[in-house]
DNA sequence: TAATTAATTAAACGCCAGTTGCAATAGTTC
DNA sequence: GAACTATTGCAACTGGCGTTTAATTAATTA
């Protein structure tokens, strides 16, 4: 600050300290470093409270480096939400399997998705943006109608699909917070057949079960 | 903006421009209409992105005013949290209740207790909070052992109460999320009494219900 | 009524964020 | 090997943030 401009017209000589710029030698994994840190700190907190800078240090970067590869913040933020295509198909050969007996498959597909990196990161980065940025919410909903609830909905014979699916969503969706998010101990703790015996069945009561009447309408 | 001009030591002869500065007549309701506003901002963004300065726009005030009466941000979030008592009053109410009958009561309690403002602006700050800020999942759990999950495990009478509690809960918190966060619509939609049909007798389930076994250990 | 205290604002400070401009190095192409 | 392009770092700019300080006005007290 105090008059920036208005210093001699040095070429400023570009003193040597700390690594030298430049291209590195070898092939450069840089980009892809980038990219994992920024999940890893998207996946951890907030849009609002990770930092370009962050991100830069943990990938051992500069922070312009970052903006050179991906324009902004908020689409590096975009770059990270990619899921991985094998979850589609899961969800896809899901919905062909016998519909009475689907309820401990969802909650199967579910927990063990959730143990691979590379849909948990993104899917937990999707959350918690979710919680933080408003407008976010439809997003998420966009994705999960797409991808996930709608090919339920579509392939239930039963009556009241949509509510049937979003309440066994929100169930889902519960125990996955509570298990990986919040870290509840005794979610955290159990294994995943012991989560799916005791789940199973209630999301297949949602899905194929007898649901009380509406009471007027 | 640009060149804030370094003027000469003028000792600057405090305009007087905008609203006047000094006490105002009458008696003042700012202090409270400073913690709404901040209720509300903290209960729709992450503690990271709602700014004390927007909280002070919306209550019509001086971004200084909020420190003074408030001390800091971090403060400020802490007078946001504290909870209407009579929701714990009608917690521990519950738990006297038949334990047999208990799933719908609870469902019943959860969903019209978020119809209250005083209870849905600071306990959605708190799941936002919990969500962007590492480390207030803590505070969370803390508040829910304490006050929620806590005397429902020291009532129940069956195995496992910890895991039965658990799951009860995330399954509810999954709902509520998804009613009054997400805004799902089959559960935004539904009014209370159907939501309590179909989910009262899966929380009672989980509650007094038979779990499957533990598989080994 | 004089002194004091409480409520309020304007202005600025220091910090840290995202971003930009430029220079430096390494690989690639002719 | 010269010209070019891709990869990287440094330093600075701009802007918003939480917070501090000082000034101003209204209420209260002595």
């Amino acid at each position: 600050m105090s008059d920036p401009h208005s210093t001699a017209p040095v070429p400023s000589p570009r003193r040597r300290v700390g690594r030298p710029a430049g291209r590195r030698a070898g092939d450069t994994t840089t980009r892809d470093r980038i990219l994992d840190s920024a999940r890893q700190h998207f996946a951890r907190g907030s849009y609002s409270s990770t930092t370009i800078r962050a991100i830069a240090a943990d990938a051992d970067v500069n922070p312009a480096l970052v903006i050179h590869y991906f324009g902004s913040k908020r689409d590096l933020f975009g770059a990270t939400l990619r899921l991985p295509l094998h979850l589609r198909d899961q969800v896809s050969a899901l919905i062909r399997t016998d519909p009475d007996d689907m309820g401990e498959h969802v909650v199967r597909l579910f927990l063990t998705a959730w143990r691979d990196q590379n849909v948990r990161t993104p899917l937990s980065a999707m959350i918690r943006s979710v919680f933080s940025d408003e407008g976010a919410a439809d997003a998420l909903g966009q994705f999960l109608a797409t991808h996930l609830l709608g090919p339920l909905v579509a392939a239930s014979r039963r009556d009241r699909p949509e509510l049937r699916v979003s309440l066994a969503a929100s169930h889902l969706a519960g125990l996955v917070i509570g298990r990986h998010i919040l870290g509840v101990a005794p979610l955290a703790r159990a294994d995943i057949e012991q989560l799916v015996a005791c789940v199973g069945p209630v999301i297949q009561h949602y899905l194929t079960g007898r649901l009380p009447a509406v009471p007027t309408e």
